[in-house]
RNA sequence: GUCCCCAUCGUCUAGCCUGGCCUAGGACGCUGGCCUUUCAAGCCAGCAACACGGGUUCAAAUCCCGUUGGGGACGCCA
């Protein structure tokens, strides 16, 4: 029984996106699964695009996420030295080569060929010339084989077959002595013990490519597993151009993290017809066997379907606590942090039915936290009429007056209010609802009212009173 | 252009490997109903798919071939 070793590799040129997050996520889950280790490494190797700050948003993304990592985060550009030295033990054996054409020229002769209909495949020109002193700039090239197939038994896809003339002499270093993305990932997975290489389907083509490499360095080659691409609505690979991709904005759209992972786990992986999982869940049953061989579309719709179960679900004081920066973001934080301990989360409890995110819940419950409230003008004119003005005023004396203000008493104190007053439910409970909250829709008006409490709910019932009175007949 | 991957409701998917249990199941969304003090939630019902063409077989969503369609890759990016 070996120990599952897993990986994480994103690059810090931008985000850490979806796409990204779903591969961490399948890794990770492999890992937990195998009770194996998961790694977190930073391929940083592109000096030109990697930046510090994006190192730090895939660390926030990865937390905010819940996907620990047992080790890392590596980053290459701290392991530069370990892969010249592979390098140079490649040059040595004769498994690579200097190439001392420019990047300029290949970059001709790749449009050329594509111009031409061809394959756009480096020539090998530098291949045999026997450069041992390169003067100028020279990257190295390792020495791909031209005959026969590499098969990869794929974890998802099954397996997969490559002719070898399709293969290239692939630069591993570059001229800046930087090594490349398929020369750094191949010492590092091997060096590292990887077992096993979860990523994106987009990297199908450079496995063929990859195990030559690994086994120049004479190293056992891990196994592969390739996932299928989320896409967007017009089912193209998922990017910046279909709106929030970054994980932290969905943070900031008010989705809990384990709404996202939920989703993400069902795009591409399934048990059966089960929806819900909890992370123990997700562990216990992932495997390679029930993952989806076709790309996916990312559907906001579910994604917010599923934020909801888990609003509905949560313990309303962490919903509470994680509520408060929406809450600002409305204006009612403060009033929010005033309110006695266990208020908030009451508040809660009347929404997790009612918003779909924290953005939702935080707009709706402004007129419980705001003073004075907004006042639906067009429902007021509707509803806050002189017709209705005695019950109400009836209402707020009783309401005064009752020794218990819990929703339960309140509600029977209203209904004798309606008896006596000829009226049905809504007649009556409309016209309150509005004046005590200033809208039309609410969660139940008498738990509402408990929670507003008795001088609140006293006051914009009087304000009410006032301009129902003032309202036409 | 070349190489690789993929193909079940609009979307996510079960079923496929190990053909009959499939009159193709579930979920999101949509539509209608119930519940109801409003809005939700919940419950019930409905709409909706095996890309196409050939095989193999008594029998194909399931196996094989082809076509079409979609995606990805072809960098001194990762």
């Amino acid at each position: 029984m070996t120990h599952v070793k897993v990986r994480f590799a994103p690059s810090p040129t931008g985000s850490l996106h979806i796409g990204g997050v779903r591969t961490a996520l399948f890794n990770w889950l492999w890992a937990r699964h195998e009770r194996g280790t998961f790694i977190l490494r930073i391929e940083d190797t592109d000096r030109d695009r990697s930046t510090d700050e994006a190192i730090q948003i895939i660390l926030d993304g990865m937390k905010w996420v819940g996907l620990n990592w047992d080790e890392g985060p590596y980053r290459q550009t701290d392991r530069i030295g370990l892969y010249r030295d592979r390098a140079m033990q490649l040059l040595e054996r004769g498994k690579a080569y200097w190439c001392v054409c420019s990047a300029d020229e290949l970059e001709m002769r790749r449009k050329e060929a594509q111009a031409k209909g061809l394959t756009p495949k480096y020539d090998g020109r530098c291949r045999d010339r026997g450069i041992t002193q390169p003067t100028g700039d020279a990257a190295l090239r390792f020495i791909a084989p031209q005959e026969g197939h590499t098969v990869v038994e794929d974890l998802i896809k099954g397996t997969v077959t490559f002719d070898n003339a399709v293969l290239d002499d692939l630069i591993i270093l570059r001229s800046n002595g930087y090594p490349t993305y398929n020369f750094s990932v191949v010492v590092d997975d091997a060096l590292m013990g990887i077992t096993h290489v979860i990523r994106g389907d987009d990297h199908l083509n450079n496995t063929p490519r990859q195990i030559p490499i690994f086994q120049a360095l004479g190293h056992p080659i891990p196994r592969f597993g390739h996932l299928s691409m989320i896409m967007g609505a017009d089912k193209a690979k998922l990017s910046k151009r279909h709106g929030a991709t970054s994980v932290l904005a969905y943070k900031e759209m008010g989705y809990l993290p384990e709404a996202l992972i939920n989703y993400l786990v069902r795009l591409g992986w399934s048990h059966g017809d089960q929806e819900i999982f909890s992370l123990q869940e997700m562990i216990d049953h992932f495997s390679f066997d029930h993952v989806q061989k076709s790309a996916a579309v990312f559907n906001p719709d579910k994604l917010l379907w599923m934020n909801a179960q888990y609003i509905k679900q949560s313990e309303p004081a962490r919903i509470a606590a994680l509520l408060l920066p929406f809450l600002d973001q409305v204006g009612v934080g403060d009033a929010a942090r005033k309110a006695p301990d266990g208020w908030l989360a009451k508040l809660v409890t009347l929404f997790q039915e009612r918003a779909r995110t924290l953005v939702e819940m935080a707009q709706a419950a402004v007129p419980y936290l705001q003073e004075p409230i907004e006042m639906d003008a067009d429902a007021a004119v509707k509803l806050l009429t002189s017709a209705i003005a005695p019950a109400l005023e009836k209402l707020a004396e009783r309401f005064q007056a009752a020794p218990d203000f819990s929703h339960a008493p309140l509600e029977e104190v209203f209904k004798q209010v309606i008896e006596e007053e000829g009226l049905k439910m809504g007649q009556l409970a409309q016209p309150v609802r509005l004046a005590v909250t200033g809208r039309t829709a609410s969660p139940g008006l008498f738990e509402v009212i408990e929670l507003l409490g008795r001088d609140r709910t006293l006051a914009r019932l009087r304000k009410g009173i006032a301009r129902a009175k003032r309202g036409n007949a």
